[in-house]
DNA sequence: AATGAATGAGTGTTCATTCAT
DNA sequence: AATGAATGAACACTCATTCAT
């Protein structure tokens, strides 16, 4: 259960200083570090030291620039938001056509929780804390506030076309967007030894983006002109 | 103990004893006292005492019946699990024709996860944890491998009948379904946020069944037949 | 650090009675048990529960029999001078010559620690404990009174016949031979690795005995009369 | 810490800070109080807060320099080595003629057990727990190996000037002197009750180490040369 | 007589945090 | 700004002992 957290009996006596006075590059080295952490073991199952350890920087950095281990806490959630709602504000859905616009939404939100599987545990911590920092954060709550209509353009579009179905909630919809790329990431662990399958190969994944583009396109789809007939 | 630094152990005077002589009600009381713990702080954040004091009993029973708090863990997971199989198993959707058999999969699933807040936030910890103890369990290694194939022969039965669009992968459609059910609530307290709702007031909650349903239903539908036209 | 202390969460319901009523049976076989413990692992170090697991009897009866471990670990040095000295009883070196009586003595009480090697240790853990429960019990205190002259009587026949030289202390032999064979079992550990030899071997205690053997004689041995020159 | 189950740590209210800032004095401190505590009561007797206590530091710098509580055992039994072995090299046998030689080695090795009696009580645990953490040591397997030859030089050179016998084998001599001066201390407690004397007296030791010079003087000394009657 | 479930007081160890340099 | 020694409050786990059957 040590973990390998050895202990130097005798630090050599006049140690160099590793990090020479960069206040900015420690801060970002710790937040770096803590995301890691934070996101592999949660809240209460992170190690301060671990943090400092992996920073390589003094633990009292951590408390002269974070104030304590929750407050690091909170940094790191803000800082995995700030960070998918930059991504997405990247996206510019608004210049595709809808169909396409919606493959593309997909698309992105499969992909980045492939490459940022931090944001997907640092979500399930902190919902499993029942969002209280995310609550306090003020940043947070206002970047919530702002970053919505994204569905909600590209439905109101293709709506308007005549392509989409008519009265799709968006909000639904982008649940279920959201619900099926984060499961299979999220609960890749236990479902791998339920279907017992290789999820994280590259054909695996390939094939579930296919089906989940397939599963937002049949919601959205019109029901087949019954006049047609 | 040695050389006189004897401690006298005091009989606790008066103390009542709460639960005489029960084995078996002990364990039940410690396992679902644990299932409270576990799911409400994970593993690392659970307290062995805690756990005690939910359940009525000396700690020190706990290690009599469970040996220590990770084989506690396991033992929690093993019931959850035990638990939906279980439910699972009473279903006889075989005996729905396919459509309604979807749907009523769909409500089963919607509402264990409902009803058993538990489960999923057990499945959280478990999967962050990446399924060490999951993987660590006999029983619940040989119950994955024979609890799979509700979405299967429901699937068949459709396919066969020509209500269901032909060649869909039941992993696929296994995976959806449960993610549109399990994120809603796992994830529900920063959604909440996010989309600024009342995610588990009735309404909400139906309204979202109904989407999710429509949402299985039009991944089986089959391509209106192009002969007719 | 548990070492395969297993926990049984059920035993076997109706579980038959090991041991039937033979009240005489279970204290000895308690008190077995307890000398290997208790020489195995000293005072503090013992645990009452390998005590019952060894002798094959419930606990509880430790307590009914005993009292407690206190009273346990003394009933076991009881025991255990109590085997000593009846075995020195039965010597009888009275009726050899001195020489040969010495010689006896030396090769008893040498033979005696390599056969007992349990006295040795509930002897070293008892001074570890500055004696205190030899010296609570009046059972022993009574036996020390009356276990000594084996060296005395030998010492006076040999001096009176001549053999051996005049004036020595009887005590201070005493403890010079247990000293010489005690030493060597109970610190045959460290000793082993010290001189990088195999301590035990048939060999190395036949040469060890007669090496003691000879320093007891030489002890003994007069002077040689100036006279004869 | 999950779910506002916080528990503000009080900042101690006026703690005065008994030891600042010498972390040589503190591995010290704690070194000397875990002898004296490890020597009293042995491994598992001895109790980690108490050697706290003793060290006057808090306990958590125990497990900062040294790790858990069977390494600070195991650094004990080391210096515990160590400090014999420095005083065993600072002797300087070989610069008196042999006989001399031999009673400054047999005062010497009293003398140190008199002096410290926890080198013997240290040694005794190790024994009980079969020199497990000796062989652990590569510092002590290896400061065994370079320190044994006191008495093969003193023998050899008595040998070759006539005045010992010839053929004594030095690892038996050694094993007795050792004998005959540690037993005397390490079973005071219970051999001061058999003999009834007190044993640590002034007159008392004094007697025991002039017999112990004669006894090794005894075995040493060479037959009378027959030729001469 | 015999059993095993239950108890309370430790005991080793870890952790977030602060103090002194 | 940066370091690492020091602290106190837990926390998981163990043990001798007693109660109820």
């Amino acid at each position: 259960m040590t973990d390998g957290k050895q202990v130097e009996t005798k630090p050599a006596s006049g140690a160099r200083r590793r990090h020479p006075r960069r206040p900015d590059l420690s801060q970002i080295r710790i937040l770096d570090a803590a995301v890691m952490e934070f996101a592999a073991n949660g809240l209460s199952g992170a190690r301060v030291d671990a943090i400092a350890d992996r920073a390589e920087i003094n633990k009292r950095m951590i408390y002269q620039y974070f104030g304590n281990k929750e407050a690091l806490y909170q940094a790191v959630i803000e800082k995995v938001y700030r960070d998918i709602w930059e991504a997405e504000a990247a996206l510019s859905l608004e210049e595709l056509p809808p169909h396409e616009a919606l493959i593309a939404l997909v698309t992105f939100v499969w992909t980045y929780y492939l490459e940022h599987p931090e944001f997907i545990t640092m979500l399930n911590t902190e919902n499993q804390l029942k969002a209280a920092y995310f609550r306090k954060s003020r940043v947070l709550r206002e970047g919530a506030a702002n970053s919505r209509p994204l569905v909600d353009e590209i439905l109101q579009r293709g709506e308007a076309e005549g392509i989409f179905r008519a009265g799709i909630d968006p909000t639904q919809l982008s649940l279920t967007i959201t619900s099926i790329c984060y499961y299979y990431f999220t609960n890749q662990a236990t479902s791998s030894i339920v279907y017992s399958e290789r999820m994280m190969s590259k054909p695996a994944l390939e094939r579930r983006l296919a089906f989940n583009i397939q599963t937002v396109l049949a919601i959205v789809k019109p029901e087949p002109d019954p006049s047609v007939r």
